[in-house]
DNA sequence: CTCCTCATAAACAGGG
DNA sequence: TCCCTGTTTATGAGGA
């Protein structure tokens, strides 16, 4: 219906005229959507990124939760509940030291130590699981040993079976089943052993024999086992406390210290804005789940056993010890469940480090040590003399420049300066609204590009862009210049981790947006809709936006073309945000994209209106609509790209569209956590 | 202060 | 009926 008038509406009846070229492609995007919501991927890649998506989906909310409690942790004992460290010094000693040093504590130390809340939830923690791991281990060396009682006397037995045939059959089928018992429990701790191996927490000498039954009997000291316990469960507590060691076993110091919340400069809590972007908390308002449960450990909260797949309710603290030991006491349930805990873990690990580095390297690239609202009047002195390295590989797809999603950014994935910037107040980026307002100055590398690519493709940021600007993007970039309003949902979740959550509100502004601009035109065809951008249109919108230095601007366009005042924009934006610095919490690592591109587009955007009034020195760009010849060709943003035409261009971007959409796209708005 | 842009929310309608 | 798409209106923040 509104097909009619909308064109006219928007005055341009320029873009309608792709109608017959843009049906087709549209068909053929619609089959490629089929064939893929099929399940089957037509590109091989796909199949093994959507697992990989799914995992990784899996893995950020465990990891969330697992970086709140820590972060909660940190807190608490950080910042002292008033509550709780006043009372009964004296008591901090001993149970310091019966942490350092091993030993089982008896229920009644235990709850006396409960009862005194002398320790904090923390320590508390750190306690049980020593305690745990020295039952456990208790357990295991008291099971063997009896094992092994049995097993002489029965060999006893058999011996004197030997001689008594009639005896020897009644024994046979036992010691057979005794000794499947056995080989069970051999492989149990084989298991438990590879396990430790794995996780470089053991070290098997060499020449140390893989006897079943040795390592565990005798070479496993309890402080290994109390280690690993401890790896286990707080492996990334441990990872991250380099500054602030207190966290395990200094209880002296955090129970009494009363200081001021901690600087501990990055709190990741994707939670804290409706934004989902990073905040750093103010002390009160958190680590309240924390005082709430005295009683913490891991296993335990909300009343619930937490042991993975129990979930039992325990009325407190003490029957949920009790629970803890009777129902997870050692047995191939438990080993069973604790390998794959420490596989969770040891992946989580492996992604934290993954996006610590990341986090890094995006912090080395915006030098951001301060936390100034406003990075100075200037673009951002981000100007990144770093020359990035690409990284190899970095497992990330996007390190693959011409895979169908990426065809046009060279994108170098990672920085992998070690380099330690610890910002230490990054202040919440809120619903801020992005403008790219002025400051179009400072060029930028392309390997910025692509970090910034990178980085709203995983972060849950919200990128600097407006919407107007980002869905034209989305339809320069797809090969026709056009895409259906579904399509560019899938851009947007593809293309930044921020628009995976609350999908109502974003897809609500995409429509909105798409309906209120002039700029977008719907072109009617066989199979629907699809939407287009009237560049001309797209320019004038916002003449009055570069208010910046007009010459600068000039020389950039002429000389940089592109790349320049992309960056420029998207450096501006991002100073006007205060940027928008966080850890990923999210590593969603989607598909391929290219998010260089989309920048660049973007900013294309921001710079257009720029250009709008004077020469449009970008031909190559979306010839496409009304046939404006507007864009200036987009600079290759590496050399080696040179050659193609551009990111825009490429035909490919459209396929990961299809497929990953929906993992995202239905998320209900306000999903997880929480 | 006004105007403009933009984001967000929401009501509403038509179509599948 | 529900959901998607698309239009429209209202409101408020923020910048010029």
């Amino acid at each position: 219906m509104m097909q009619e008038s909308g064109p006219e509406t928007k005055s341009n009846g320029s873009a309608i005229q792709n109608g017959s070229s843009s049906s087709s492609h549209l068909l053929e995007c619609g089959s490629l959507r089929e064939v893929r919501s099929n399940g089957e991927a037509p590109a091989s890649d796909v199949g093994s990124a959507d697992l990989a998506h799914v995992q990784q989906q899996q893995a950020l909310q465990v990891a969330r939760q697992l970086l709140l409690q820590q972060q909660q942790q940190q807190q608490v004992s950080g910042l002292k509940s008033p509550k709780r460290n006043d009372k009964q010094p004296a008591l901090q000693v001993p149970v310091s030291v019966a942490m350092m040093t091993p030993q089982v504590i008896t229920p009644q130390q235990m709850q006396q130590i409960l009862q005194q809340q002398v320790l904090s939830p923390q320590q508390l923690q750190v306690l049980l699981q020593q305690q745990q791991a020295l039952m456990l281990q208790q357990q295991l060396q008291e099971f063997y040993k009896k094992q092994q009682e049995q097993l002489q006397l029965q060999l006893l037995q058999q011996q004197h079976a030997g001689k008594q045939p009639k005896e020897l059959q009644q024994v046979a089928p036992q010691q057979l089943a005794f000794q499947q018992q056995l080989l069970q429990m051999q492989q149990l701790q084989q298991q438990h052993l590879l396990s430790l191996q794995r996780q470089g927490l053991l070290t098997l000498q060499p020449g140390q024999p893989s006897l079943p039954l040795q390592p565990l009997a005798q070479g496993m000291i309890p402080t290994e086992l109390q280690q690993l316990w401890k790896e286990v469960t707080s492996a990334h507590t441990a990872e991250e406390t380099t500054g602030n060691n207190h966290s395990s076993l200094d209880l002296t110091t955090t129970c009494v210290s009363s200081s001021a919340p901690s600087k501990t400069s990055l709190i990741m809590n994707p939670h804290a804005s409706t934004n989902g972007q990073l905040s750093v908390h103010t002390p009160k308002r958190e680590s309240l789940s924390h005082e709430e449960h005295p009683h913490s450990h891991p296993l335990y909260g909300h009343g619930v056993c937490k042991w993975p797949g129990c979930e039992a309710v325990c009325e407190d603290f003490q029957s949920f010890l009790k629970h803890l030991n009777s129902e997870h006491a050692l047995d191939d349930r438990s080993t069973a469940q604790c390998r794959v805990q420490m596989q969770v873990v040891q992946q989580l690990e492996l992604q934290l480090a993954k996006d610590k580095e990341r986090l890094q390297a995006m912090m080395t690239h915006l030098h951001v040590k301060s936390t100034e609202p406003k990075a100075a009047p200037q673009p951002l002195n981000l100007v990144s003399s770093v020359t990035l390295s690409k990284s190899a590989s970095e497992a990330s797809p996007q390190s693959l420049p011409h895979t169908p999603t990426t065809p046009t950014a060279p994108i170098t994935p990672n920085t992998q300066g070690p380099s330690v910037i610890t910002t230490t107040s990054m202040h919440t980026v809120g619903p801020i609204r992005r403008r790219y307002s002025d400051k179009y100055n400072v060029p930028i590398s392309s390997a910025d590009i692509a970090q910034n690519q990178e980085f709203y493709k995983n972060a849950e940021v919200r990128p600097p862009f407006t919407y107007a600007s980002l869905i034209r993007q989305a339809i320069l970039e797809s090969p026709e210049k056009q895409l259906t309003l579904n399509e560019i949902y899938n851009w947007f979740t593809r293309m930044f981790a921020y628009f995976r959550r609350n999908a109502a509100t974003w897809k609500n502004a995409v429509r909105h947006n798409l309906s209120l601009h002039k700029c977008f035109v719907r072109v009617e065809n066989v199979k629907g809709a699809v939407w287009t951008v009237d560049e001309v249109e797209f320019q004038k919108r916002r003449p009055q936006k570069i208010s910046g230095n007009p010459s600068l601007i000039k020389n950039m366009q002429s000389s940089h073309a592109y790349c320049t005042p992309l960056n420029a924009a998207l450096q501006a934006s991002m100073a006007e945000n205060s940027i928008p610095l966080y850890t990923t919490a999210s590593m969603g690592n989607p598909t391929l994209g290219n998010l260089a591109s989309t920048m660049r587009e973007e900013l294309n955007g921001a710079m257009e209106h720029t250009n709008s009034n004077e020469s449009d020195s970008s031909p190559g760009r979306s010839p496409v609509q009304s046939g404006h010849p507007v864009h200036v060709k987009e600079e290759p943003l590496d050399p080696e790209e040179a050659e193609g035409p551009l990111s825009l261009v490429t035909t490919a971007n459209h396929s990961p569209d299809f497929d990953h959409d929906r993992d995202y796209e239905d998320e209900p708005v306000n999903e997880d956590m929480e």
